[in-house]
Formats: structure tokens, C-alpha cells, sequence
DNA sequence: TCAAATACGGAACAACGTTCCGTTTATCAA
DNA sequence: TTGATAAACGGAACGTTGTTCCGTATTTGA
């Protein structure tokens, strides 16, 4: 039995290309306002899509969690690179540090169904380690190299601290919140990450010894 | 508006009784092999009663698997009092630091419930805390004084440490198999957990040094 | 321009938690 | 023992979920 040969596949037609991405960008957005938990149909209507063609492109809720998971880990490392190029090494640090604040703290819902043992997230943490590690290396060496930083620090390690940090100061629950006006920006619980985060930075940076 | 005193109230009728505990012992057994997520209806259905009884005297869901997880933490510390009154004190400790084993193993899928950040748990680790700690407290000391086991260990450290070791030990995920034949006394799992329990009751036992 | 392939939308299904209410049963005074 | 009455019963019915199905609309390639 002769398999279509991957790369040869027939090209996507247009307007399902589109679909796919209005949902994966509107799943993005109902995750963050209602939760992981979200209705799937809710998620369609955001989109402007029937539930039909969602469940085309995701067969499963669970896939479509993933895949909105995979496209914010891939968007956060990326920005890693694009500091990486229009930064200074340790300003390209710090502030992709930030960023990777405040990813965590929009993924509280999610980490809950990470260590629910439901077998369809499996994949993620080595898919989050995989992007995030080789991505905060390339700032911390980038950053020793120019002395603006110390050369002793793993970087799974920060990525650990950074997101026990993230993860605690942010208040608990599941659901984002609800009321309008409430940028996570500016809750107190992101301010004080932000000030513990600075510590570390500094840390970081003074502490140097490479 | 006067309310009802406590312990002036009607008796409650002997059907309803009668009731309440056949669904909570049905509860007790379809949990233990489907899960804490097992339908409302299969819990009524084994317990030979409609939903609406059921649902009279447990409002929530969460409510009947609250009951039934303090039922269980009440047995279990009953039988703390049982043995101590029955066995030699070391002899009363080790059995009962399996019987706890088996507890926390039968719970394996509500670990991940009490941690769902869901409100209606909240008060179930202080239960936990405050029925075990003084119950194994008590076989501790008893044990101590007949220079059956030392005298330096806190109760509520050694609940974690076998809480943590029992679960570590049993095979991964929420529902409890299903196949025919899987007394979970026999598994390979509960045959290392207790191997690592007589470990630290040895420890218990002859490292005594009080 | 048109036929075939592909994708679309949303009605329909099954399973769930929960509510409602007509019927049955236990209780207790007479 | 027997009614009257409060209490409890069972399960149909409701609203919400994830998921499937299929008649219709759109895109594509010649």
C-alpha cells in the first residue's frame, strides 16, 4: 500500500488554512478569558466557525489545547531569537525573561490538566523543555560572552525557578478572572513577580563570576 | 427566626437511613473501580436507588465523594484505636502503617481531584491531617514507651513519607484497571510499596533511640 | 467554465450533572 | 389497627457538554 509521500501531500486549500488559524487564535483567547475548560462551541462561535470544521483540523478537544499550547511555546521562544537580534545580550535577557513571565502565568489553567495524568498531554513538558532550554541557553551564553552576565547558571534551572515564582505569585483558580479591566499586566500578584523576577535578573547580572 | 436545635431535630426515617448508607458504600465501590469520575446514575444504580435520592442527600457531586473520602479517613483511623487495643504496640504500629498503605493506594484518583484547585476539597487535607496525625501519634508513643520503636519521628512526616512512597508505587493513572482479578493487594507495586514500608518500620524499630 | 475534490455549518446524538414532581412509604396520634 | 400527613422515593426531563454526520457551499485544476 503506497502511502502519500509527506511533502508531496496536495496543497491545503485556502479557506481551510484560514479556519484553522481563526480557531486556533480564538482558542488562544477563550482559553485565557474562560479557562481551558471552555466550551468547544463557544471556541467555534469566537471564530466564526461551525463545530464541524473544528473538529476537522482538532478531532479532539484535547488536541486543540496542545496544539494552542505548542504555537504560544513556539511564539515565546521565537521572541527569544528576535531579542536576540535587536538587543543588547543582557537587555535581550532581561527581557525575554519577562516574557517568559508572563507566559507562565497565562498557562495557570493550564498546568492543572498538565499533572491530570490525562495521557493527551504527555508530550507537552518535553516539548516546552525542548523549545525553552536551547533558547534561554543561547541569551545566558550570549549575555556571559558580552560580561553582562554570570556563566554558572543552568538554564533549565531558571526556567524552573522563574516559573515556580510566576506560578505562586499569581492568584490561584483555574479561570482567568472574569471582570473587565483586569490586565494581568498590571494585578498586583504579576507586579510582585515582576520585582522577584527583577532580583534574579540583578542576581544574574552582579553575581557574575564567569 | 428560630432555628431548629441541634439534637432536637425529627428522627430521621429509617428508609432514608437505610438509603444513605447503601449509596455511600455503592459510591465507595464504584469509585474504587471506575474512578471518582464515574457517573452519578452507575453510583444510584448499584446502590438500588434513583438519582433523585441520591441527589436529596448529597446536593453536589463533590459532596458524595467528600462523604465518602471522610468516611473512609474515619474507618481507617478507627482502626488505629482497634489495633492498639488488640496487638502488642509495635506489633499495632506496623499493621497499621499498612492498612494506611492500602488507603492511600484506593485513593490514587482523587490525589489529582484534591488538587484541581476545585473549592468543594478544600477542607479535605485538614481532615486528613487532623484524623491520621494524632491517630499514628498515638501508636508511636505507645510503641515508644515498650521500647518498640524510637521516639524521634513526627507523625505527620511519616504520614507523608508512606503517603508519598504508597503512590509512587502504584502503576500511574486515575482509574484503578477494571480487569477481573486485580486484587490490588497482589500487584507488583503494592509488593514493592510494602517491601519499602517494612524497610522503614525496621528503621522504626531498631534505629530506636529513646 | 465546469466537474471533482475538499471543506463548511450546524442539526443530531450520547452521556453527563442536576432538577422536578407525581407516587409511595414511614411515622404517629387516635 | 387505621388514617392523615410529612417525608422520602424513583426516574423522566432539562440544560450543557464532547463528538459525529451529512447535505450544502466553496475552492481548485484543467
Amino acid at each position: 500500500m503506497q502511502e502519500e509521500i509527506p511533502g508531496t501531500k496536495k496543497r491545503i486549500r485556502a479557506d481551510a488554512a484560514r479556519n484553522e488559524d481563526a480557531v486556533l487564535e480564538a482558542a488562544k483567547a477563550v482559553f485565557a478569558t474562560a479557562g481551558v475548560d471552555a466550551p468547544v462551541r463557544e471556541i467555534a462561535k469566537t471564530a466564526g466557525v461551525g463545530v464541524g470544521t473544528l473538529y476537522r483540523r482538532f478531532p479532539k478537544r484535547s488536541d486543540l489545547v496542545v496544539a494552542v499550547f505548542k504555537r504560544e511555546v513556539d511564539a515565546c521562544a521565537a521572541d527569544a531569537r528576535t531579542l536576540a537580534e535587536d538587543c543588547p545580550p543582557g537587555e535581550a535577557l532581561s527581557r525575554w525573561l519577562r516574557r517568559y513571565c508572563r507566559f507562565i502565568v497565562t498557562k495557570k489553567g493550564l498546568a492543572s490538566a498538565l499533572h491530570s495524568g490525562d495521557p493527551a498531554f504527555d508530550a507537552l513538558p518535553d516539548y516546552f523543555r525542548s523549545n525553552f532550554e536551547p533558547a534561554l541557553q543561547n541569551l545566558l551564553s550570549a549575555a556571559a560572552k558580552a560580561g553582562e552576565a554570570r556563566s554558572d547558571i543552568d538554564a533549565y534551572d531558571l526556567l524552573r525557578a522563574i516559573g515556580n515564582l510566576a506560578s505562586a505569585g499569581s492568584t490561584s483558580g483555574g479561570k482567568a478572572g472574569g471582570k473587565a479591566g483586569d490586565d494581568p499586566e498590571h494585578h498586583e500578584g504579576m507586579q510582585h513577580t515582576y520585582r522577584m523576577l527583577d532580583l534574579m535578573i540583578d542576581g544574574l547580572r552582579y553575581g557574575k563570576s564567569g
